[in-house]
DNA sequence: GCTTTTCTTTACTCATGAGTAGACAAACCT
DNA sequence: AGGTTTGTCTACTCATGAGTAAAGAAAAGC
C-alpha cells in the first residue's frame, strides 16, 4: 500500500526533482536531520535550565535535576553542553541577542526619538516576560567564570547604551525631557527587568498590556498632566 | 598617684550617685560592655557578609574570604552566628526594617499622596545604596530554607504594599494619574531597585542626587511637559 | 593564686554537586 | 553481517565549602 501510493506520487510529478518527498530518505537528508534533532535536544536543555534557574537560581539547580526534567541523565547533559558555566552564558547570549535584535529594527524604523524609546521599551518589556531574557534580568554574572562574566557585562552594556542613544535622540528633537541620558536609561531598563521579578503566565494581564501600562507610565509619569 | 587622683575626685563631688565616672569599671558595667562588643563583633561580621553578597553574590561569597576579610578564621564567626542562611536572613531583616521605618515615618507625615509616595521614593532610593538594604534588592530569597524565605516574601511584600496605598491615596485625592496602583508600584519598585545594580560610591553622583533625579522622571515622565 | 567563663584557633568531618570513564545500545554505513 | 558512529546509561572521582570538636589563650571572678 504504502509503496503503491508512492509509485503513484513520482508518476504524477514527471520531473523527479532531487528534492522530492520520498519515505526513504537520502544519507544526507538523514544527517541534516540528526543535527536539527542535536540542536532541538541541545535547545531543550538550554530552555529547561533558564526556566529552572529563573524559578529558584543558579546555583539552587543542579545538573541532576535538570535532566531528571527531560528524562535523561547528567552525562547526557554533558553530551550536548560542556559545563553548567556554558549552559548560562548560552542562555544570556540568547536573551541578549533578541534585545539587541528588538533595538535593530526600532533603530531601522524612521520613528522620532521619543516614539523609538517608547517601541523598544515595549518590546523590551514583551521579551521581559520570555525565559531566556528574564534570565539576563534575573541572573547575577557573578556566577560566571571572569572571561563569560567581561562578555556578558559587554553585551548588557550595549543594550543599556541603545536606551541612551534614543534618549539622547529624542532630547534633541525637544519630544523627551531634557535630562541625564545615563540616569534614564537606567530607570527605564530598572523598571522594565523588574517584569521579570514578578511576572506570571498565569495572571490576570497578558505581557503586551503589561508592556503597554508600564511604557506609558514612564513616558508619561505618575503625576496627572 | 591613680589613687589620689580618684580620691580627689570624689572629694569635688560630695554625692558619688552610682554612676559616676571612675577608671574601675563595675561588674555589670563590664559585663554589659563585653555585651555590646559582642553585638559589635556580630555587627561587623553582616556588615562584612553583606558587602561581601552584594559584590560577588551569596553563594560566590565563601565564609572563609568574610573571616580572612575580619582578620579571623571561620569558627570565630559560628561564635556570632549559627549559619550562613542566618546571616542572609538578618541582613534581609534589618534591610526591610529600614526601608519599613521610611515609609511609616513619611505616612505618619500630613503630605498629599503624591507628596507621601515622593517622599518614600526619596528615602527609598537612598537607602538604596546602603549596604543592607541594597542586599535586599539584589539578592534572591531563593538561597534561603522554606520558612525563612516565607518570613522575608512576606516582609518584602508588605513594602510593595506601602507604594500601593500611596499611590492609591494619591489618586483618590486626584494628584496622581489613574492607573492600576499594583503596575504603579512594580515599575516604581523596579526602578528604584535597579540602583543597587549600578551604584558606586565613586560616582559622579550621591546618593541624594540620585533619588531626586529618579524621583522628578518617574513622578513627571520621560515626554516634556 | 586557682577556677570558670569567654573567645579564638587548628584540624578535622561530611554532604553535595560538577564533571568523567567506560560500558552499552541503537542507528548507520558498506 | 560486521564495523563504526552516535547517543545514553551506570558508577564512579574529586573539589569545595558549610559546619564541628576539641584544644588553647585570655579575661573574669573568687
Amino acid at each position: 500500500m504504502i509503496l503503491d501510493a508512492e509509485k503513484e506520487v513520482v508518476i504524477a510529478r514527471p520531473a523527479p526533482v532531487p528534492d522530492q518527498r520520498s519515505p526513504w530518505k537520502s544519507a544526507e537528508e538523514r544527517a541534516r536531520e540528526r543535527k536539527q534533532l542535536r540542536e532541538l535536544k541541545r535547545d531543550a536543555v538550554l530552555l529547561a535550565a533558564a526556566q529552572e534557574f529563573n524559578a529558584r537560581g543558579y546555583h539552587n539547580t543542579t545538573l541532576d535535576e535538570i535532566a531528571k526534567r527531560l528524562n535523561v541523565t547528567k552525562p547526557t547533559i554533558y553530551y550536548y553542553v560542556t559545563s553548567k558555566d556554558e549552559i548560562l552564558t548560552e542562555i544570556f547570549r540568547t536573551g541578549c541577542g533578541a534585545l539587541a535584535e528588538a533595538a535593530d529594527e526600532v533603530d531601522a524604523s524612521n520613528l522620532s526619538g521619543l516614539d523609538k524609546l517608547a517601541e523598544f521599551m515595549r518590546r523590551y518589556a514583551e521579551l521581559m516576560t520570555t525565559d531566556f531574557v528574564m534570565n539576563v534580568a534575573l541572573l547575577e554574572d557573578t556566577c560566571l567564570g571572569p572571561e563569560m562574566r567581561a562578555e556578558v557585562r559587554e553585551i548588557k552594556s550595549a543594550i543599556d547604551h541603545r536606551f541612551r542613544t534614543f534618549v539622547e535622540e529624542g532630547i534633541r528633537e525637544g519630544e523627551i525631557a531634557d535630562c541625564d541620558p545615563k540616569m534614564a536609561a537606567f530607570t527605564i531598563a530598572g523598571a522594565l527587568n523588574g517584569i521579570a521579578r514578578w511576572y506570571q503566565p498565569t495572571g490576570p494581564r497578558d505581557p503586551k498590556e503589561i508592556a503597554e501600562i508600564i511604557v506609558n507610565m514612564l513616558v508619561n509619569g505618575l503625576q496627572v498632566r
